[in-house]
RNA sequence: GUGGCCGUAGCUCAGUUGGUAGAGCCCCGGAUUGUGAUUCCGGUUGUCGCGGGUUCAAGUCCCGUCGGUCGCC
């Protein structure tokens, strides 16, 4: 299922692969967000063009709106989207936190008004399993809490403990339905919760490790922490993680944010960042992020970075300024093809880096650019 | 010729009983972290058509004048 090929003899990065039921995934590995059942701009070739090995989907968002009953009776999320690769769901768990004043949490489960038509919604541990079964997506993600930052400890302390609890449901779901992505087993990944204390990360990773998942994610970050919060989410959970099985640290990061969370065990990424930034004219390039609509690139014939994929090479900053600036769809989408090219290429040179025994100097190198690029 | 209406930021306009000028767009810059994101935040810009009068104080009131517009002869 998970197959380690190569540990880093400086850090605690590792390249590794994973066996899905549409495909194998080569980590460290970056996924691209699908919310809907699509990455924002981007049509699946775009995705295959960049050599995208596996999307995300959401289950709170896309059971909302078509439904089970339309993605089942189309043959599932891969089928419906036309996406023929990997896919995970999220669980839903998140737009509790980001949805928060629509909703009610309780043992049983979450009580909601749905955003669209502000119908009364439940969503349980055994609702969110059930659904993503149906989904048949290759990656399902347990139905958690994350809790808001700042997080009191008796709030963390809860909340954690409701977390596995959910986690056991979660399983004891799973084992009496045995849900398949349509090609085979589906597999399941715990979130480590626990908020900035230390103590309830370590309680929150042994307590999903002994329920035994697929793979652990690191949750409740994301959230509007400090920078150094976030990575002591990931180191305070980490080493209690079985390093036989992936580890994913949920809606993170930026480019340097991504290699230092690498060095310290994570193998699996996934974000807005690139795709939000895209539609708003953020380009990341080597030399940190620029945006596309600023007055220096009025002439500049350029292309976007020396690096960029031909389908983005072809265009002008000149033009790419130009179309943002007069509202052309075409400019989102080849920002968004771009970043998600660049987040691909960093995690591709990533996993070479660390076959090679050199990811501490490559991961030096890389930072050191691309601040010396922000500060300018 | 005559009567009404209108002249305020680059554009479209708002400006209460007179109290020292605002909004949206544009333009310039920034944010964005398991997508409720064509979102959000910040910034630049004025002979209030012109001249005179009343008043402590006029974009607001009065007179004149210029320009635009609509109606009438």
């Amino acid at each position: 299922m998970f197959e380690l090929l190569a540990n880093d003899p400086d850090t605690r990065a590792r390249c590794g692969k994973l066996t899905t039921p549409h495909g194998v995934i080569e980590t460290p590995i970056f996924m691209p967000v699908g919310t809907q059942g699509s990455v924002k701009t981007l049509h699946p070739e775009d995705l295959q063009a960049f050599d995208a090995q596996i999307i995300l989907g959401n289950t709170y968002h896309l059971w909302l709106r078509p439904g089970t009953d339309v993605i089942g009776s189309l043959g599932g999320l891969h089928a419906f989207t036309s996406w023929d690769g990997p896919m995970l769901t999220d669980s839903g768990g998140f737009q509790v936190w980001s949805l928060s004043n629509l909703n009610k949490i309780t043992e049983e489960g979450v009580s909601f008004k749905s955003h669209l038509d502000g119908s009364a919604m439940m969503l349980s541990p055994e609702k969110s399993m059930e659904i993503q079964g149906i989904f048949g997506s290759d990656i399902a993600m347990l139905f958690d809490e994350c809790p808001p930052y700042p997080c009191e400890r008796k709030y963390a302390e809860d909340s954690t403990a409701l977390t596995t609890r959910w986690a056991k449901r979660c399983k004891d779901w799973v084992e009496k339905n045995k849900p398949t992505s349509g090609r085979g087993r589906q597999l399941h990944f715990g979130i480590v919760q626990g908020s900035s204390y230390a103590d309830l990360r370590e309680q929150s990773a042994r307590e999903l490790v002994d329920l035994d998942f697929d793979g652990y994610a690191i949750g409740g970050v994301s959230v509007g922490e400090p920078e150094q919060e976030m990575f002591a989410a990931i180191q305070n959970a980490e080493p209690f993680l079985p390093p036989h099985k992936p580890r994913y640290a949920m809606g993170l990061g930026t480019p340097t944010q991504l290699l230092e969370m690498i060095g310290q065990g994570v193998d699996m990424f996934d974000c807005v960042h690139p795709t939000r930034c895209a539609r708003h004219g953020q380009a990341f390039t080597l030399d940190g992020p620029i945006h596309i609509k600023n007055k220096q690139f009025e002439f500049d014939a350029s292309p976007l970075t020396p690096e960029s994929h031909p389908h983005v090479a072809r265009f002008s900053r000149a033009f790419l300024r130009h179309s943002f600036r007069a509202g052309e769809i075409i400019a989102q989408r080849v920002l968004s093809f771009h970043n998600l090219h660049f987040y691909l290429q960093l995690m591709e040179n990533t996993r070479a880096a660390i076959r090679e025994g050199r990811f501490n100097e490559f991961k030096a190198e890389f930072t050191a650019r691309y601040q010396a690029g922000l500060k300018k």
